[in-house]
DNA sequence: ATATTTTATAATAACGTTTTTACAAAATGT
DNA sequence: ACATTTTGTAAAAACGTTATTATAAAATAT
């Protein structure tokens, strides 16, 4: 069924059906009436390839994520569906595993040719890959300068910032911090906040208490065994991701340590586990389905507006918002209590 | 950069072109050198729009699921799109959130005239709009009869069956089953495989003992207290989804009850909460990430074989895997003892 | 030496739309 | 009453490919 059969159906010609669909003007309104009645009675649809093939639009957003278990991206996905949705465009969703190579054959492949715009939670490090694409996008989460590319971003500053403090308002001082890879702004920003936090307050940073590695949970188990069966164990622990705060969980439990007296813990990012466990675990928890809809709205402000490389790329920020629980034990008051014992 | 720019630079025919991407004979093994050099030289990438114009096909498959927070769609979704990549295509992600008409509306709307294919976890009950789908399509972990299509799905029979009896087998008799809505084959199939594996052992199913509701986690939080909190608790519940075992986790707790002791909790499906719940929980494990990949590669074929409707539509059963931890309680070993004693 | 087959390439049609151009007929202006 | 504008419709071009058909040259057969 194509718009040749309803035309000649109809008795119009191919043109005439088309302006009919289009909401072109010049059509007898007599003309239309029963043009629309045979669409319907003939269950028309357009070929949305043939459409996209003369508008050069496909109708088609890309949403590139590493992974989708991680219910952090699984939001972003989420968040981008809905919005594209709303917007009459459909998701493709391409899985990296945080493996460069693929991702770039990816785009080489199918990006360039069949989306109208991609929102990327990118693998890549160096900012030419970024520069080479040529369609609309959207960095999400990961920014690399100097790319090109809009972004939008979170907090970590800020959410490390904040974590650190609220240790340092209950009176910690021997504040360890594990950390993922430094390799991109994540990473970096989680750790600079922390660093500004402790400084501000006038607090050293002990090396040991510095654990970077990965934002794998074996990497939060590992790390906190260490930390807790050194010789000076620190009093708090601020884990920079879920699974590293997962990791450290299960450390302390195996350690037979209570957590929020023997030892505080705090974590970036809200999880079922942190919510669960008693203690529950004070957290930040960061915006990821708004992540998905400001980006996705980004993307297709500027599908629509044809701008393919933004003059002025631009960063938006989302903030963060602490979740106060019970993992971080009050200093201040429990020596209060002793002294006046 | 099209298939005519290259073809002029390299002073051949559009067809001669066409032939030399395509592998086709008869093409002079100096005439494909020359192409070839051009092609890679101005990097130059067929449209996809055309190709899939001229093919009709778009190498493009969909995977439609009601929401991708839930860990176990995702896993669908991760196991689809990594066999659609391996063979070729990509994936287009719809979230129905389960709402039947937004379901319709794709379909007729997307579904029908852009992709190859359609990896559906469906929302609607009767057979007839499956039948109305013209694409090949693969039913996932919902199966309707009659519906024409393949499915594929778990053995949820097998998994209750298999969760009551190893509650039978530690001297269990009042057993309550907490279970989602029936109007599908899985919640009618997991009271099924209940009420087998206890008429099985002559033990009778108490009515007050069968709690029917949804899937959520409220109804596993509610259907628990009541059980718990009537004249005569049940020594053992079923929770048949994730959602209701976490319920039945949280009221279990809040009523300070110990799970394995006062009261004994198997669910159907693994969740990180069952796992790090002390005592952890004895789940039925489902093999979520291969229903992705089997159904992918069921529609693959499918589509490349060009049967848009199975002449006999087949229903892959894959079995569950009972995980034994340590939420249920030994009935007889203490009877045992307390005969001793 | 001529007829036939094989090989290499080009030209053209087709996929299903939208957009542009063309052309009447009707309406309006003088 | 005739020139001009407006309105409604149709025909044709374009989007970028692949597939089919046509044609010429080369190779082979008789």
């Amino acid at each position: 069924m194509t718009i040749k059969d309803v035309a000649r159906i109809a008795g119009v010609s191919v043109s005439t059906v088309s302006r009919v669909l289009n909401g072109k003007d010049r059509v007898n309104p007599e003309t239309r009436r029963q043009v629309l009645e045979k669409v319907k009675e003939l269950n028309y649809v357009p070929n949305n390839l043939a459409v996209s093939m003369v508008k050069k639009k496909t109708k088609i957003i890309a949403v590139v994520v590493p992974e989708i278990l991680n219910p952090f991206y699984a939001a972003v996905v989420k968040g981008t569906e809905e919005i594209a949705k709303s917007r009459g465009y459909v998701t493709l969703i391409l899985l990296t595993n945080d493996n460069e190579k693929e991702e770039k054959d990816y785009y080489d492949g199918i990006l360039n040719k069949y989306v109208d715009g991609i929102i990327l939670v990118g693998s890549h490090k160096n900012s030419e890959f970024y520069q080479s694409i040529e369609k609309p996008t959207i960095l999400v989460d990961r920014y690399i300068e100097n790319s090109g590319k809009d972004g939008v971003v979170i907090d970590n500053m800020g959410g490390t910032y904040q974590l650190t403090e609220h240790l340092i308002e209950n009176g910690h001082t021997d504040i360890a911090i594990i950390n993922g890879i430094m390799d991109f702004n994540d990473g970096r920003e989680r750790f600079w906040g922390f660093k500004q936090a402790m400084s501000m307050h006038n607090i050293d940073v002990h090396e040991k208490y510095v654990k970077p590695g990965n934002w794998f949970e074996e990497n939060g188990y590992q790390s906190t065994k260490e930390l807790l069966q050194s010789d000076h164990p620190p009093s708090a622990i601020l884990a920079c991701n879920n699974l590293i705060c997962i990791g450290a969980i299960k450390a302390i439990r195996d350690l037979d340590l209570k957590i929020g007296e023997d030892i505080s813990l705090v974590g970036f990012d809200d999880h079922d586990l942190a919510q669960f466990n008693r203690p529950s675990v004070t957290v930040i928890d960061r915006p990821t389905y708004e992540m998905g809809t400001n980006a996705a709205d980004m993307l297709i402000d500027q599908v629509e507006a044809n701008t393919s490389k933004p003059l002025n790329p631009k960063k938006v920020n989302l903030s963060v918002n602490l979740k106060v629980r019970e993992s971080v034990k009050n200093l201040n008051q429990s020596k209060h209590i002793s002294s006046t014992k």
